[in-house]
DNA sequence: TTAGGAGTTGACTGGTCAGTCAAATGTTAT
DNA sequence: ATAACATTTGACTGACCAGTCAACTCCTAA
């Protein structure tokens, strides 16, 4: 069994350790430990803990745009795509909850919350995690338009507000998840939520595609 | 000029500052400092940091929970008490922010967030954090209740998933304010969209007002 | 006047934090 | 073989952390 690189796994493990807990509480030395690590290699590899945080979040953002783009594929309607996006984001979140015990969330608004209020280095941090979370608004536009443009929206609305709705959605039950460390609502309420901002009938759609 | 007392100038500091960053990078140091408190005074009035924050906690639910009972008056139709307490929110988000420069959110969701995978002490911080957040929610489902009595909803709707849907969208706008420090998506989009999930015409409602 | 509790003061402790460093060990190219 | 560089090791530093404590002041009640 070939061990991972080492920066490699210092950036996974601060993904996990920093999604279980938070930047703060989880120190350098715990996420050394975690990926069998020696403190010095750690600054070998990273000028600081900040460092590696914008690294974690670089990876976490490059896995999910990656994912993301696999699933917007323009030859799918528009509105089967958001059902796969939802499907995939309470998969995704569902198998982390069980490996590690706590619903994790999405750390472009976790840790970019707990960095809101930083100043010095730290808010090069709050920099990466407000860039990240912006482009995903972007794909929230997108899709809103994507949707509009199959006739499924009134004519005359405010499409990139209701593409803030749904991303304001998808954020709100990240957070309560993780408060409350439960699954179980963002299963049951994510994508029927994402459809009455629509106002578009799930029902019907879901009829349609069998 | 009258000095408070100096309990209540701890838990008011306590709020401000985590309010402005969070629990663990404010240190009881700190928050003596700004309220004017020295250290062993600190822990005449407070057995320990986790018990200053859950009295912070209190404070800021029941200062709430009574705004929130005089706005929600049974004499007002609950549409007006929706349009009252979005505007209720979004002008102390307002004040709070010109104040601090910051935007505070919902300590519930933020502080509930930072303590969901803590144990030991912290963890009785996080349980008061959800059950405070699980009363909002259920002012949010009684509102449901009372504008679904009205007609102003679909027979056989699910009321509390309504209600869930609009909680999860005020937290989720909170967060999102919080993370990218702007007041100005908050106050444009908040109404809005707590009518959107409703489906109701919020303009037609602020045309009957006049 | 005085006794005693409530509140205050600030120095102190042991532990943990991010970050440093010089020496040791691998690795690769010639 | 060896020079040059990448990586690892673990002890170390100074700063800061939550919490302690004994001495002190203040208020009140008899």
């Amino acid at each position: 069994m070939e061990k991972r690189p080492t920066k490699e796994r210092l950036i996974q493990t601060a993904n996990e350790l920093i999604g279980q807990a938070t930047y703060s509480t989880v120190s350098v030395a715990e996420i050394c430990a975690a990926a069998d690590v020696h403190k010095g290699s750690f600054y070998h590899h990273f000028p600081s803990k900040v460092d590696l945080a914008i690294a974690a979040i670089d990876t976490y953002f490059e896995e999910n745009t990656c994912d993301w783009n696999a699933l917007c594929s323009s030859s799918i309607p528009p509105l089967k795509r958001l059902i796969k996006i939802c499907d995939y984001v309470v998969e995704k979140a569902s198998e982390e909850t069980a490996e590690s015990g706590h619903f994790v969330g999405c750390p472009l608004t976790s840790l970019g919350a707990e960095m809101a209020g930083e100043d010095g280095e730290e808010a090069r941090l709050a920099k990466r995690c407000r860039e990240a979370d912006n482009v995903f608004l972007e794909y929230w536009k997108s899709s809103v338009r994507d949707i509009a443009a199959e006739g499924y929206l009134k004519e005359g609305e405010d499409l990139d507000q209701i593409a803030r709705f749904l991303h304001t959605f998808m954020a709100g039950h990240m957070m309560l998840a993780k408060v409350h460390n439960s699954i179980e609502i963002f299963e049951k309420d994510l994508k029927k939520g994402m459809f009455r901002i629509l106002g578009i009938s799930l029902d019907e759609i879901e009829k349609q595609e069998q």
